[in-house]
DNA sequence: ATTGATGTATCATTATTTGATACTTATGAT
DNA sequence: ATCATAAGTATCAAATAATGATACATCAAT
């Protein structure tokens, strides 16, 4: 195990994030075995943690089966967080505009660390479950958000992002070619919004726009999601860049 | 401090945990100082435990303020529970459908004890910020949707409810006499849907009906939530009811 | 510049976590 | 049904790792 650190580290609250943390889309429920072999714990230590997690409320678990599911507690630490970030109550009442006059789907993402995170999620009725709902995380090199964010970035950090952020492949035609990505970036440069076709998902194309602040730096972006069924590049740029371009600087700095 | 219980629990978790719970939407930084003072914990301890949550991301912190913010993992969590409660990926298709046709706030609530806790919120431009995010929690029986909850449950179980759970003033109309809440249920039970006026806010109308799982018990509802400058009861019964019962019922079950 | 409050660092003490082991209960194959 | 194996539960001695007191540093306000 991983202790050293200074003094100050507390193993035991560590460990127990661990047992948090091994729940995901594709862990939607974890048996005590299965929660030792994801975390890597003894199992007499998940026993432990998974018992206190339990007891505080922080795990369901089901009596016949006896798998942990995480609890509504997991929903109020999200309302929390809602409060805690300034810019989600001065984006929220722009998205839901924006989504109501074009109804399309908009997000908020915003950077964390080397990948973008959704923090808000406005669907539409054709959206389908993962892209409605809130936390998602991808690879920022991977997204159009991502791309515009850095389009804001100094030379220097976009640099070192292309070098060392991850470049996940999620569909076939996902790039994976990081020149490729530093072009795109440089394109945002001049243009203002980043375009990707099918990066994450077939048949669809991603909008961005940064959302700047007040030092000209974006830390986060809005972004639009269509089907290239019904859109392409050019009728996208006609007809809903300029919006968006609109509902982002419309936040409040 | 309460140690209690069997040598299985781990003390040392459960304190980092009431660090998590110390922040809510009037609490949305923490000096250390403040944690100290909302956690009832050791200054030692506080510092230790913040420590430990800032190195596993669990906590943001302002290197000038020093004080202490939720982090994006927040929303990961958020996004692991969508994914493990299988309630919302079946629900929320129609709650945007509903939300598109009729464009009234609606939400899924469930009960968490003796609250209820919205997991999904459609919002209209009208919402304002609290009505928009999920995770907040109410006391169930201040609720429309607590009650029609209730008004599913066995006469045991209400009448438990109704000497026990808590109910809370946020309005100056709040009710809090039981008897009428009891009558109230009743009437749910009857006619399969409940309203509340400004319970929980003021020129607040909610109706609720239940979404039934398979042995006839509802631990989940829809809740439509409109203005009464705009709306009155009859209208509500009127053009928005059928409608509702339709949308909980289509949901599977 | 002084003061009081807040944050940081250190360390001896021991309470708490640890992890091995044994026991019990479930699961599934024959 | 029966047995075999895995999964979950319970217990306890050992010592690691958390504790909390204290001292130091830094900040904010007057």
């Amino acid at each position: 195990m991983e202790k050293k650190q200074n003094s100050l580290f507390v193993g035991t609250l560590a460990k127990g994030l661990r047992l948090l943390r091994a729940f995901d889309e594709s862990h939607v429920s974890l048996s005590l075995a299965e929660l030792v072999a994801r975390t890597g714990l003894e199992k007499s230590a998940v026993q432990r943690l998974a018992y206190t997690l339990h007891h505080e409320g922080m795990l369901e678990r089901d009596p016949g089966t006896r798998r942990y599911r995480p609890s509504h507690a997991w929903l109020e630490l999200a309302y929390a967080y809602y409060w805690s970030d300034p810019l989600i109550s001065r984006a929220l009442p722009k998205l839901i505009e924006f989504s109501r006059a074009y109804g399309e789907i908009v997000n908020l993402a915003q950077i964390s660390g080397d990948h973008i995170i959704y923090s808000l999620r406005l669907p539409n009725q054709r959206t389908q479950f993962a892209a409605s709902i809130v936390g998602r995380r991808l690879p920022a090199l991977g997204t159009a958000s991502g791309r515009v964010m850095l389009s804001t970035w100094s030379d220097a950090e976009v640099e070192h992002a292309l070098e060392t952020w991850p470049v996940h492949s999620a569909t076939p035609k996902t790039i994976i070619d990081r020149d490729v990505i530093a072009l795109d970036i440089a394109r945002a440069r001049q243009e203002g919004f980043a375009i990707t076709k099918a990066q994450m998902m077939l048949n669809e194309i991603s909008l961005a726009v940064p959302v700047i602040s007040i030092d000209g730096r974006a830390d986060a972006a809005l972004q639009v999601s269509v089907s290239s069924l019904t859109f392409d590049e050019a009728r996208l740029k006609e007809e809903i860049l300029p919006a968006l371009l609109d509902t982002a600087s419309g936040i409040p700095g």
